[in-house]
DNA sequence: AATGACGCAAATCCG
DNA sequence: TTGCGTCATT
């Protein structure tokens, strides 16, 4: 996030120093050194995709092609570290310039520099979900619907709701009609709470992570100077995991590659599992069309998985209409033949498991070369507990994000109000904890707060888009009023009872914003600590060391940002996931992965374990309901399947504790398990189980 | 009138 | 573990 170090006038071409021949298969080598202009590369799962994409990157340096004139544009930051990361290595030698990140990561990237062209000043807040779901509750309080009774959607369904109508770029009354057919005569409310949602977030400078791509896109289109700009820039776009990119993503990378047309579009249409995101497998099924002059390349060898687990993952898929022919080729010799397993009951699933596991890695294997994937979090809980028994060390992804937590808000909050005074969230969050002060309460300080801002800054003249490919050095934000004096200036409105603690607030957010120390966020944290909450945690949870710890943990992260609006910005657009790897301490610890199959998207592991694949269960009841649902979740399957290397188990309990009291509900097995024919699978006898046929 | 304590229900997948 | 609806309390 860093300013990008200056460039060198000319970029003069390497030398050929790689055998592209030698070190790739001839598809891959003709993806690799395709000629400019569009072209589509169908890469199947375990076919090297990414190291196609990392020889793409090095060949086209190696033509001469400047760093900072390709965009790389990646699924999760994670992938675009490692990406940039590996081709350096093949290079030997870094690659600040290039950009490359997620959508999201890339439109803030953008926006920063412009944000004032749209209205916005340039340290904007990014909201994430929940911060959206409660700026809209805000705006149906104001508009006085409410959700009670089910008769109007709850503030979490109207974000849903949005969103997707901004990444299918479709009017709102399409998707309510597609997905709340019930809500649909309440239109006219819901548009009226769209657009107040819209004018709160510009009131309080704020861009939910929609907006980081909406914008990004209308930036663009409105000031097509800076389109132009930017078009000019990247020469080369090379788009990662295509298959999962929504029409809005489509339309901004069309319109960047609109001059050029230098697009390289990489994925796997079998691979599409972010539907209900907006994703739509109709951008690559379409690709040919959009671009009539597209060479389409595929990459078929599969070296990561035995034949025995190919065959399984090609018939898996084989019922699903929607797709591009195409069939994994193995490059390994013969394994075994895919594990099926019928447990008695979830319990018995993971005892299995963990039994299976534990005499794997008696035999040398290693825990951090297997994994155990499954369709929703909470799938995995009686997992966790044999695992926990059989003293075998995991690494979950738990459902709840790191940074979404109760006590890493409460503090960032006055790091967030600090960097952003409009920031109406954070500011009642940091009232409301204080005693005495309520939702109203709150909402009667901030208005009293808000009245003594200084006037936002004047709209700055439209500076022509950078004329290098740097902009210029941003300037710092205007000093505003003083946070604090401003605070007290409130002081009528703050009940008495909360008077002495507000007064400590002031105080806190004067410390904070001392010039030594704001763009210091470990100091700050360290400085809220000592202002109490320290003691708010003790109070309030029955973990306070956990979370004292994870906030030093938080503390050191920060180190590595220059400013706090970097630090904010990765908070924000971070997974928990990435965070984890984040922490040397337990990195190189040997430990069984678990995780959602989402979550598993572009690994690979020697073992595998597929559990509760019960129909309903997976695929997911919920997911069935809309029309190309059973495809989707088919794919997802089928992504499990080829994340196996050696070994692959198919588990599924026969009956399920049911909600309430101790009954079991029976289970069928999945109709994905039953679409393998059972021919390619052998059955594993479970010695406790009992056979009731 | 607003706050705060208390009991209850709920929970797909992600940036 | 969090968010909410209800009810006693300031």
């Amino acid at each position: 996030m860093s300013r990008e170090p200056a460039l060198p006038p000319f970029w003069a071409p390497v030398p050929l120093q790689i055998d592209y021949a030698r070190e790739l298969n001839a598809q891959q080598y003709a993806a690799v050194t395709a000629p400019p202009g569009p072209s589509l590369v169908i890469a199947g799962a375990g076919s090297g995709k990414t190291r196609a994409l990392i020889y793409r990157v090095a060949y086209l340096l190696e033509q001469g092609i400047p760093p900072n004139r390709i965009l790389l544009l990646t699924f999760t930051n994670k992938a675009a570290q490692e990406m940039m990361r590996r081709t350096a290595d093949l290079l030997g030698r870094g690659l600040a310039a290039l950009w490359g990140g997620t959508f999201h990561a890339l439109g803030n990237r953008v926006l920063r520099r412009h944000a004032d062209q749209l209205g916005y000043s340039r340290d904007f807040t990014i909201l994430d979900s929940e911060d959206a779901r409660r700026l809209i509750t805000t705006c149906m309080t104001e508009a006085e619907v409410n959700a009670k009774g089910g008769k109007f959607p709850k503030a979490e369904v109207l974000a849903d709701l949005f969103s997707l109508a901004v990444n299918t770029r479709q009017p709102l009354s399409a998707v309510l009609r597609d997905q709340h057919a019930r809500f649909a005569r309440l239109e006219p409310q819901i548009r009226d709470l769209q657009q107040r949602y819209a004018a709160r977030k510009r009131a309080i400078n704020a861009l939910d992570f929609d907006d980081l791509l909406a914008q990004w896109l209308r930036l663009m289109r409105e000031h097509p100077e800076i389109g132009e700009h930017y078009q000019r820039r990247f020469q080369f776009i090379l788009v990662d995991e295509y298959q999962d990119t929504n029409p809005l993503q489509g339309e901004l990378i069309d319109l960047l590659a609109a001059r050029n047309q230098n697009v390289m579009a990489v994925g796997d249409d079998a691979q599409s599992i972010y539907g209900w995101r907006g994703a739509s497998c109709l951008n690559i099924l379409k690709f040919p069309e959009r671009y009539p002059a597209a060479k389409v390349y595929k990459i078929e060898t599969n070296y990561r998985s035995t034949p025995e687990i190919l065959r399984v993952a090609n018939a898996a898929i084989a019922a699903n209409v929607h797709q591009f022919a195409k069939k994994l080729a193995p490059a390994r010799p013969a394994g075994g033949k895919p594990w099926v397993v019928a447990c008695a009951d979830a319990t018995e699933q993971g005892a299995f498991v963990a039994q299976r596991v534990a005499q794997l890695r008696a035999e040398g294997g290693r825990l951090s070369r297997m994994a155990v994937l499954y369709r929703a979090h909470f799938h995995a809980l009686e997992l966790q507990l044999e695992l926990t028994h059989g003293d075998i060390p995991f690494i979950i992804t738990s459902g709840i994000r790191f940074f979404e937590q109760a006590h890493i808000k409460d503090v960032i909050a006055y790091v967030k109000l600090v960097a952003n005074p409009r920031d109406e969230l954070s500011f009642k969050r940091l009232a409301l904890a204080l005693p005495g002060i309520g939702a109203k309460g709150a909402d009667k300080l901030w208005r009293a707060f808000a009245a003594g801002a200084p006037t936002p800054p004047p709209a700055r003249p439209a500076a022509p888009p950078a004329d290098g490919p740097d902009a210029p050095g941003i300037p710092p934000p205007e000093p505003s009023l003083p946070l604090a004096a401003r605070l007290r200036a409130c002081g009528r409105v703050v009940p008495k009872k909360a008077a002495a603690a507000w007064a400590q607030l002031a105080a806190t957010l004067e410390q904070l914003a001392a010039e030594d120390v704001r763009d210091d966020v470990a100091a700050m944290i360290g400085l809220v600590m000592k202002a109490g909450y320290a003691e708010y945690l003790a109070s309030n949870y029955t973990n306070p060391e956990t979370r004292l710890e994870e906030l030093e943990q938080l503390a050191i992260f920060a180190r590595q940002f220059p400013t706090t609006t970097d630090f904010l910005t990765q908070l924000a657009l971070l997974t928990n996931l990435e965070a984890e790897s984040e922490s040397p301490a337990r990195a190189d610890e040997d430990r069984l992965r678990l995780s959602t199959i989402h979550q598993a998207k572009g690994l690979e592991f020697d073992v595998v374990f597929v559990i509760m694949l019960c129909d309903g269960l997976f695929p997911l009841e919920r997911a069935l309901a809309s029309p190309a649902g059973e495809e989707e979740e088919r794919r997802l399957m089928y992504v499990a399947i080829t994340r196996a290397r050696n070994e692959l188990y198919l588990c599924y309990p026969r009956q399920r504790a049911a909600y309430g009291s101790g009954g079991g509900l029976a289970q069928w097995p999945s109709r994905f398990l039953q679409e393998i024919p059972r021919k390619l699978l052998k059955e594993w006898e479970l010695p406790s189980f009992e056979r009731d046929e």
